[in-house]
DNA sequence: CAGTATCCCTTTTGATACTG
DNA sequence: CAGTATCAAAAGGGATACTG
């Protein structure tokens, strides 16, 4: 936590260092720690999910299967935190509270969206491709095995 | 490991639920398998620098600045299986190794860079957010504190 | 309902040492 | 050089119990 804020760890993006191929990849490197966010698991999910609308909590834990009330509440939290996603609560008993993407959260998805896309059209070739490679490793194992003998 | 290749846990694409709202999450949907890997840390990484050119092994080591020797052949062999990065061994001592993309994989490139480039343009203004998510929370928990005495 | 807090297990990752 | 193997550390994440 309280990472990439105060650091400000030096500045990445247009580096003028001669080995700064196209982007900077230093470990500490802003982008690199957005990235970090931008590409997880759950935020993917979630961000997908609210493009369409405004939801509540645990609607949202319904939408995305297999995660935690745990998770979705950290995951909640950091999109909150980064500025992609706002939280309403609605001072009612029993509570009610609302997400949904910023302006920035929506740039966002347009991204993300294409990321999508491009794992729906290559899914079969990527699957083929594994295949592929697992026969491969499974015979030079079986290479191994005989020559053993 | 040797997931999502024979277990083929159901088409997710297009599925005619009337709640695919845009496109499936289930847990075990190929689709989110192929997220996890191609929103990975170190895959994009090495996506990225590959795109430039082809790489020896401890060149992109140098490179990826923070990789560990285990993680970057972990990740180049999933990039390997996944069809994303073509492998190819010379025999020779001292071995040379050289890796580069797949049309597959310099077709994904192009979508990493959209998000990388988002990152980028972006990064300004999700830094702000962090700092006033922050201030706004250390507030709460100042008030808090306030009324404790 | 929408969380927070805690415990605990599992997976991931890094460091180190060894090899063709 | 380009790995593999092993082990320990750390992070990630789930289950459960409790609260405004």
């Amino acid at each position: 936590m309280e990472d990439g804020t105060s650091k400000a760890p030096g500045y990445c993006t247009g580096t003028d260092d001669d080995l700064a191929r196209q982007w900077d990849v230093r470990a500490d490197c802003d982008v690199r720690h957005i990235l970090d966010r931008v590409a997880d698991k759950w935020s993917l999910l979630v961000i997908a999910l609210l493009d369409r609308r405004t939801m509540r909590f645990t609607e949202l834990r319904r939408a995305v299967d297999g995660v935690s009330q745990r998770m979705l509440t950290v995951t909640l939290r950091q999109l909150e935190r980064d500025g992609l996603v706002h939280r309403t609560v609605y001072p009612v008993v029993p509570p009610r509270v609302e997400y949904e993407l910023t302006p920035l959260g929506m740039s966002l998805h347009e991204v993300i969206k294409s990321l999508v896309i491009w794992t729906e059209e290559h899914q079969q070739e990527i699957s083929t491709a594994r295949s592929a490679f697992d026969l491969r490793t499974a015979e030079e194992e079986h290479q191994l095995q005989a020559m053993a003998r």
